[in-house]
DNA sequence: ACCTGAACACCGTTCAAGT
DNA sequence: ACCTGAACACCGTTCAAGT
């Protein structure tokens, strides 16, 4: 039971992986990542129950990427949200499915989502309410910049130190 | 010239966001669209350019009727905040299409995002790097309630509580 | 001027058939 | 056990043809 994967359920993972990179979510398609695999659209279902799956795999890798990327990072708050950021912005695509898209909790590894949101906490120093309007004030910056809906102009460096600030 | 639009194009989008609110951005396809007109899907294209076209112009209806409720709310940035989180969990295929999709601003009214920016400031009554900072915190708050990436058990009246505490 | 059917290049997914 | 072609019900868009 439990994770034991086969070895192309893990190719399918690690070539979806680079296929969203590269293209986007809307890029990654069963056909395209069959292409990739020199195998067709239909054989990929012999691995995985539906792209959901492979879209829940990306999920949990994401998380556990971020994750460590801000446990590693400095150890002061800005130092985090720098991080928080530069991670986000460097990784787009990752980024829009792993905090974008409704979870599939259901696939998810167990503990996961708890662990990132203890590790907000623990960041923050404060109450779970607390915590989130933090996170959601990283979460809104990048999304913003990440759909490119700040004016060409905006000094965004800036705007992060301004949020910064609010979090002291 | 200008937005001399014919009858028809005025009825596009009109049935546009009744699907849009209906089904989602992804519901609102063109096949869906022309059968509530009762045509075919290629008909549509004598009245507009692209798919696109329709989205920019849901986008532009969104931003006015954003601005308008946040207008004629409540003049506290308490009462601001929370309209803001009403009408975007009331609306959210409206509030995804119009603040989560990249703009389309060739296509958009002049100085209708300009607009908003500039009341956005008024309200904060800062600078624009503040008024950035606290557009990301509402943002953050609402894209993240409407994908449903709290935890179930979230307590999100105090989360925005402790948000708006964060803006004074 | 407006609407249509047929077509093109795509989707995710199912399933009988092959090895 | 794994892979395939054909098919189904979808996409956005183009275009020749009808009125």
């Amino acid at each position: 039971m439990a994770n034991a994967h086969g070895p192309t359920r893990e190719r399918i993972t690690q070539e979806a992986l680079l296929l969203l990179q590269e293209k986007g979510s809307a890029g990654l398609s069963m056909r395209a990542l069959a292409d990739r695999m020199h195998m067709k659209a239909p054989s990929l279902y012999k691995h995985i129950e539906s792209r959901d799956e492979i879209i829940a795999d990306l999920q949990a890798l994401g998380i556990s990427r971020f994750a460590e990327v801000i446990r590693t990072s400095g150890k002061t708050k800005r130092a985090k949200a720098l991080a928080y950021r530069k991670w986000a912005t460097a990784n787009p695509h990752l980024y829009e499915i792993t905090f974008r898209t409704p979870l599939l909790r259901k696939r998810l590894p167990l503990g996961l989502e708890e662990g990132v949101t203890s590790m907000i906490i623990q960041i923050t120093g404060k109450d779970h309410e607390h915590a989130r309007a933090v996170w959601a004030l990283m979460h809104g910056l990048v999304d913003l910049e990440n759909a490119g809906r700040f004016p060409e102009n905006a000094n965004l460096d800036k705007t992060w130190n301004r949020a910064i600030q609010m979090l002291e």
